[in-house]
DNA sequence: GAACTTTTTCCTTATCGTGGAATCATATTC
DNA sequence: GAATATGATTCCACGATAAGGAAAAAGTTC
């Protein structure tokens, strides 16, 4: 691995941090780095315009080179295209947001999302990303990776790193997963935002760990049959598993 | 500038191409590099999330977690905020398309998109990309950097690099752009995409050159009145400009 | 206007990235 | 199915080049 652009790319993941905009001294205080270090980084990722520098505060963020990429990233996801209509469908079948969750390192991202009738709903807009192990749709992708990820996973939140999001006990969270696991469903009350129920179900690969994870956000009070929601996501998920066989090319 | 940083960050660049998937030996053919030294390159981005790698056709792509950064760069956008009711009354009262294209580089990237009411149409999806001599929202823009920076693209463009799209002869462009300047908004037709009738003007910032552009791009067929238009969309630019007033902190 | 903070430049050191070559895996061809 | 070719990966010795301390410059605050 190389040091420096393993730096450079950690920076690009501060900068990402909805401060948006950055000091040489922050981040070289919170990179733990000296601040001519953390300047000629900056130097060359404003270059190649990964980062834009105010010129008059001198205060860095995001550059336009990432929306274009970011862009291209998505589109050149299969799974997208796949993904579109069965999420129309389950939108309208429950009358509620629909979700598609891919993993990012350790985290689930929002690669689509289908707005449902109602006015009040609970949302997270495309490429919002945090912990797998928050709200249902997330765990249902945490639960459908092997085993020895789930090890991993806590590992890294309880050794290496201390998730913004709370873990919970490593024994109540295997529960969690294995039960899932077996029943094909995730569901939770306000276990990442209050007063929002979730329920995911994983989307299964060729390679039989699971390669994304869908589901729908429901404020808790439009919740009246719940088990109906989650054999609308289960079968949703089935559809687009099935609809995958054998060609995602795409984790 | 740090030299690997520079080479990973190409490395995405070509990784944005249609093609989608890549070799390390095409890449390494592309970038001029052993290898070994890509490969290096390849892992380093691959252990971020930056690139993906097929673990059977060991092939590369841009990976996730360039979509949230994507996502997060441009949102950090203030223009993009101020620019939505702009762009949707002009899409309205044009009955066209409305594009905000921002730079990128040498390049101009779109920001913004609101689709018009007809089904023919031409259109460019967000974060799509090309050379700001393109087109009539592009030329705009490029109109309204410094004639510094004109300077600068030509020789980018004639002596470093040869763009896809071609550039003409630089005396016509800098004709084109003056005139572009003078009167504000610039009409092209079928300049980039056959068919297609652009019209464009500048979005000034506080410091005097475009932060951006604005403007409509239609079917041939469909434009009866362009004087009409061009008045439509620089007051469209006009209005954008003045409501940025000094506070812009983007390009 | 002075004192402080923060950014930027400079320079020396040894780290660490580099690329050639060898090895291994995979596809292709006969 | 063996042989060959193509491409991916590992290894290693060399030397270029990041790194970070320190000093200078710029900007900010009182």
């Amino acid at each position: 691995m190389i040091q420096s652009i393993a730096r450079a790319l950690d920076l690009l993941e501060l900068l990402k941090r909805p401060q948006r905009t950055f000091s040489i001294a922050q981040l070289s205080a919170e990179m733990e780095l000296p601040p001519s270090t953390v300047h000629r980084l900056l130097q060359t990722l404003a270059e190649k315009g990964f980062v834009y520098r105010d010129e008059q505060t001198h205060l860095y963020q995001l550059g336009p080179a990432l929306i274009s990429l970011g862009a291209a990233a998505a589109h050149g996801q299969d799974l997208r295209q796949m993904a579109g209509p069965v999420l129309k469908k389950l939108s309208q079948s429950t009358a509620e947001d629909a979700f598609l969750i891919i993993p990012s390192g350790y985290r689930g991202l929002v690669l689509c999302h289908v707005e449902g009738p109602n006015n009040l709903r609970v949302t997270e807009k495309f490429g919002y990303e945090i912990e797998m192990h928050c709200g249902a749709i997330r765990k249902a992708l945490l639960a459908g990776q092997p085993r020895s990820f789930w090890q991993d996973y806590i590992h890294h939140y309880t050794v290496d790193a201390v998730p913004p999001h709370p873990l919970g006990s490593p024994d109540q969270l295997l529960g969690e997963l294995e039960d899932i696991r077996l029943k094909g469903v995730a569901l939770t009350v306000g276990d990442y935002t209050d007063g929002a129920v979730g329920i995911g179900a994983p989307v299964f690969g060729p390679e039989g760990a699971a390669v994304a994870s869908i589901g729908v956000i429901c404020p808790a009070a439009r919740v009246v049959a719940p088990d109906q929601l989650k054999e609308l996501v289960r079968t949703a998920a089935a559809e687009l598993s099935g609809s995958l066989g054998g060609s995602i090319r795409w984790l």
